[in-house]
DNA sequence: GTGTACATGTAAAGTGTTACATGATTTC
DNA sequence: GAAATCATGTAACACTTTACATGTACAC
């Protein structure tokens, strides 16, 4: 369904009036943050090509202290419409990106202790985010799209935390104690901490 | 730790030796493909830039078939520093995009029987990731890292499944047999079916 | 014979992020 | 006095997808 910064966009301002800033304030923390991302520089192109096909309109709220007006949109029959048809298409396959799990990957070849604060630091994000999600949770309005997606991140995150904290001890104990003692399963790499320890020449390798 | 297309490569040329092509079948399906993409049109650029820069070396194996020669990369000790650098920053945040999700949010402007068909459908496909992944494990090598992904991945998709079974008649029914009966509790959206209602004129809004 | 898998690569188009520019007000 | 929040917007850059171009071999 090609959700672009302009769907959101839309979809949000069906909900309520809104400000470039409060759009991206919604998505950046709250309920719809582990779905969904968008920056100002997405966001604020986007109302504005919007503006001109006449999808949205604008009120200039200015409270004459200097700074930038607040310029609130709305949504127009015309945008509702559209944001019907882009709802009524099937959805794209879900796009996951993981720079931890990647690295998990190939824990062998990170130095053991900043694996340690590197695991404990997204554990640390995810309950970050399950907590935020739950204080969320009593602030939005009663309505079952919104429930679900609230309660499904909530399964999901209550068991990515949990299924990290068991397996805490055995991932970091395997590699804590012996930087590479016995076997080193993947490759035959150089050593496993320090950035700059192989980098000599140009062309050094064997094979 | 910019967990690009070029770092990837380098985690999967660091197991063993592969072409592009190849590279790509491992991320497009198997054992990475739910937190990891790249297409052809990412990969061979990449490859061909990290040859110029030393980080790999290329074998060319000409088959004499007349279609075009497999290019069997490898990693240079130079590609395994470069690869170790990375591992060992700190992770970006993990990004999901869920257009599905996105979907279920504004339930009540997708047509019921619509909505069924997509929601069965995201079912059966996070069925057919959980068993790709299944038929994978037996398939790699026993190594930490990757059994701690698969796993990871085997929870996470069995978990949502599980989820979305359970809720699937309360989420359905709602919306199945009344379009639109009592209250719409979002906005105030004209009909809910049939993308081509409402598009009347151009500016027709009441408020 | 039709489709799929193998196999490489490029160019254009699209989409989004990051950094910048500006500036007042409020909180620590 | 420093930092965060409010508030808008642009421009350069990065990255990726999509479509195209090319062609064999094998399975059904």
């Amino acid at each position: 369904m090609t959700m672009n910064v302009r769907t959101l966009c839309l979809g949000i301002l069906s909900l309520r009036e809104a400000t470039g800033y409060e759009i991206r304030k919604m998505v950046e923390k709250g309920a719809f943050s582990h779905f969904i991302d968008a920056s100002y520089g997405s966001i604020y192109p986007a109302l504005a090509r919007m503006l001109k096909e006449g999808l949205v309109r604008v009120r200039t709220e200015d409270d004459g202290s200097g700074r930038p007006p607040r310029k609130v949109y709305t949504i127009t029959g015309k945008g509702r419409a559209e944001l019907q048809r882009a709802l009524n298409t099937d959805p794209a396959p879900d796009k996951f990106k993981s720079e931890f799990l990647f690295q998990m990957l190939f824990l062998e070849r990170i130095d053991p202790a900043h694996l340690a604060v590197i695991y404990d630091a997204y554990i640390e994000e995810q309950e970050a985010e399950l907590h935020a999600l739950e204080e969320d949770a009593g602030a939005l309005p009663e309505h079952p799209g919104t429930r679900f997606v609230q309660d499904y991140g909530r399964v999901m995150l209550g068991t990515a935390i949990a299924f990290l904290k068991e397996r805490r001890v055995e991932m970091l104990e395997a590699f804590a104690e012996h930087g590479g003692t016995g076997e080193r399963p993947i490759g035959d790499g150089e050593g496993c901490c320090s950035g700059a320890m192989g980098v000599s020449g140009e062309e050094e390798d064997r094979a």
